[in-house]
DNA sequence: TCATCGTATCATCAAACAATGATACGATGA
DNA sequence: TCATCGTATCATTGTTTGATGATACGATGA
């Protein structure tokens, strides 16, 4: 190890936290266990999407399960995963503006093709 | 603002995080700068699939370019970067195994529909 | 045992996205 | 000015993945 890092893994683990419904889960469960019919509520999120992220999350390490009667307790997994959330909300507050003109590998698909008559040719936007 | 918080902006920034070659790239950041074509090197990615990440990556203030002379070479944007790297790290010692058994949302796609004949009804499986 | 509630799983689909190959552009030096 | 190098952009393609709707399962109480 050491030479060859597991950024795969690391991939892996981003990802938990790169989706805005995650995020809104792992948001919730900040404040302590909640069951997921409670999640449902809060997220607005439907009952399967919710049971799907949460799969997700728990596979993950995310978050943790405990079945109390009929109810699923989830709570998160682990301190450090609120560190991320922290760090993240600091670093928003610097580079926020940034990322929310962060375009890139959004909305370009198909859009062009339809409003755009001729076959421009490589039309290049100006440098920064 | 504060009550709803947002959440769009955090999963970009997460995002950015999200891919194994971004990773790559990030980590080989983290001992200074470096031109693209170095990156290339080291990342063995193809030009045009760095300078892609590169875009993303600057556009969401994660690193910084710098042109001199024919080169641009690119470094991380901020120290909290490297910080998230290493709570990342941190977190992947204590969950990366569970990390690693984590199949959700992987290879579903298509392999059921070619492999099994009959098809079955929500097969479930069991539940833990 | 049965009806019901809470949750998990499955199949499918549409959208997002990473990778590729080709090409355009800017800076430099001959 | 021209050839070349280093980098950025574009169009396209195949894969990944979040959402949905239907359904299965387990636990509880009647």
């Amino acid at each position: 190890m050491g030479s060859k890092k597991t950024y795969h893994l690391q991939a892996k683990l981003f990802r938990g936290f790169s989706d805005e419904s995650r995020l809104v889960i792992l948001e919730a469960l900040r404040q302590g266990p909640l069951a997921v019919g409670r999640i449902v509520e809060i997220t607005g999120l439907s009952q399967s999407n919710t049971s799907n992220h949460l799969r997700c999350l728990s596979e993950c390490g995310l978050v943790s399960a405990e079945q109390r009667g009929r109810f699923v307790y989830y709570h998160l997994g682990d301190a450090r995963i609120e560190a991320m959330l922290r760090l993240a909300d600091e670093l928003l507050a610097d580079v926020g503006r940034r990322i929310y003109e962060c375009t890139n590998y959004r909305g370009a698909t198909g859009a062009n093709a339809a409003t755009s008559g001729p076959p421009k040719q490589h039309q290049r936007r100006r440098r920064q």
